[in-house]
DNA sequence: CTATGCGGGAGCG
DNA sequence: CGCTCCCGCATAG
């Protein structure tokens, strides 16, 4: 089963590790995630809370090693020291009575935020309005209308702990409502019909991971306590995605009442198989992770054009979807009361009931002490990492991503899809993206007329992260072989330059092994 | 029906 | 007190 790893507490920022040294720490995460990966290139490592993850997340920055990209990974660093240089920016917290009013630059929306981080969004980013993460977060009662807050419903598994055809597990989301979930884990596994399990998260001392936000004048100030002990489950749209497929198929072939609760789920996986590229189903990690999925192969010939072709199939055994937030919300940046505020920009609110982790962010807290960990989120402040690190795996929204930019649809959200490489350095400025456009439209399920006069959701986070690297790497999601493997072998040599070419770069790269 | 939020209130250390 | 968790209520899509 899946265990998180426990890093040394000698890891710290300072640290540089070879490329061993951390494939041999993220040993215990990579059999527990069933692959097993080497890490390429590493020639900085990020703190030991982070290493898990960023390890991971990285793998995304690296994916490339045309100069376009280090540039991108040049500027990250830049990036990072800044942003680390100014302590100051890291030293609030949620409960805090005065949050900084002298924020020089928000981040990036982050839709995996794991472990001890904090971030300051605007208050135009659509996705902070929504509390919206792709983890399964449901709202909590801290009896406190200023700071909300959310806690992990951890992740529904195969409780036969099946695998896929390609090996890969079946990680569901979590129903937020209970009702829905408790409906949820009566259902089968979509994969062999085996009973479901939730695993609940323990991250946070035995507690789910808590999520804290809260609005303040023009930002949108966001924490979170704990690292997941659980695999990703579904990205929200994965879940929509899946559930009005099962709406529609359970519509053309009405059964009785039980057999359609296992029908439902099991039509999927059918699909999934015969296509062989989707991924909804399926482990996040993996698909997170199969940096073999960029391959020179798809760098050096057209990447769009295998992403379109992609994109056709997938439309035409799934062409429709739907749209999850259509609602534009402006913010009045003066007013901070976080209540009104939600109130004001129409967001969307119910939840169900209530779990958290131990925290002083309710109406008894005691505002103002500092956490332990207040000095430890010098890479998660930083906007490109932070879109490279978005990138999860919503591959369908992905590939549709590219199937609207190739149709010139003028959507706002599309503005920056175009960003595959070769791209240019448009796409990379740290700063936010324009109110309203881009960045705040990573949830904005927006309907696009497709091929085949059919529709599937566009514009998910990718859309906004302008990260050719996302974009590519979710052009397919099987394991291909690396740039630097030859066959199965390992190609030192290519490594060596490699290395020597990235040298003082913060570039890793995670290639499975298998 | 499900996702989100709100908030009363029980229970625990 | 400080916090977690359960429950019902309400709203939006
Ligand atoms: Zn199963
Ligand atoms: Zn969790």
């Amino acid at each position: 089963m899946y265990k998180a790893p426990k890093f040394d507490d000698k890891v710290t920022e300072e640290t540089y590790l070879t490329p061993f040294e951390i494939a041999r720490k993220l040993n215990c995460w990579s059999e527990a995630s069933g692959n097993r990966f080497l890490i390429v290139n590493c020639l900085r490592v990020v703190t030991a809370s982070q290493l898990q993850k960023k390890a991971v997340e990285i793998c995304l920055l690296s994916l490339g090693r045309n100069s376009e990209m280090l540039k991108a990974a040049d500027d990250i660093m830049d990036q990072e020291d800044s942003t680390s240089q100014s302590g100051e920016m890291t030293s609030w917290d949620i409960n805090d009575i005065k949050l900084p009013q002298d924020v020089k630059q928000t981040d990036w929306f982050q839709e995996w935020p794991d472990s001890y981080v904090k971030h300051i969004y605007s208050s135009d980013d659509k996705n902070a309005q929504r509390h919206l993460s792709s983890w399964a977060m449901r709202n909590t009662n801290n009896h406190n209308s200023r700071i909300l807050k959310k806690s992990c419903l951890g992740v529904v598994v195969c409780s036969n702990d099946c695998s896929a055809a390609d090996g890969r597990k079946i990680y569901l989301r979590p129903a937020i409502c209970d009702k829905a979930r408790q409906k949820q884990q009566r259902k089968c596994c979509p994969n062999c019909s085996g009973p479901l399990k939730l695993i609940s998260c323990r991250g946070h001392g035995g507690y789910p991971v808590t999520n804290f936000w809260r609005h303040e004048g023009p930002f949108i100030f966001f924490q979170s306590k704990g690292a997941h002990d659980h695999p990703r489950p579904e990205t929200k749209l994965e879940a929509e995605a899946r559930r009005s497929i099962q709406k529609a198929q359970t519509a053309i072939s009405p059964t009785s009442p039980r057999l359609k609760r296992c029908r439902e789920a099991e039509s999927l996986t059918g699909e999934m198989q015969s296509q062989e590229a989707w991924p909804l189903l399926l482990s996040n990690q993996e698909n997170y992770i199969s940096p073999c999925s960029f391959n020179g192969h798809l760098i050096d010939k057209n990447p769009q054009e295998q992403i379109i072709n992609n994109c056709l199939s997938l439309a035409k055994n799934y062409g429709f979807g739907r749209s999850p937030y259509l609602t534009e919300h402006s913010q009045d940046i003066g007013s901070n009361k976080y209540y009104e505020k939600c109130k004001e920009i129409g967001s969307r609110e119910h939840d169900s009931r209530d779990l958290s982790g131990p925290s002083v962010c309710n109406m008894y807290a005691d505002y103002g002490e500092p956490q332990p960990w207040n000095k430890n989120t010098t890479l998660e402040r930083n906007p490109y990492t932070d879109k490279c690190c978005n990138g999860s795996t919503l591959s369908l929204a992905d590939l549709h991503c590219e199937i609207v930019s190739s149709q010139n649809c003028m959507d706002s959200s599309i503005q920056h899809v175009p960003n595959i490489p070769p791209t240019t350095k448009a796409g990379y400025h740290p700063s936010r993206p324009n109110p309203g456009l881009s960045g705040d439209d990573f949830y904005e399920g927006k309907l696009h007329v497709n091929y085949n006069s059919s529709y599937i959701p566009s514009s998910f986070y990718h859309l906004s992260s302008e990260d050719p690297y996302l974009i590519m790497n979710s052009a397919h999601h099987h394991q291909q072989p690396s740039p630097l493997t030859k066959g199965n072998e390992w190609d030192f040599e290519e490594e060596r330059k490699y290395l020597d070419y990235c040298n003082n770069e913060m570039i890793f790269s995670l290639y499975p092994l298998r």
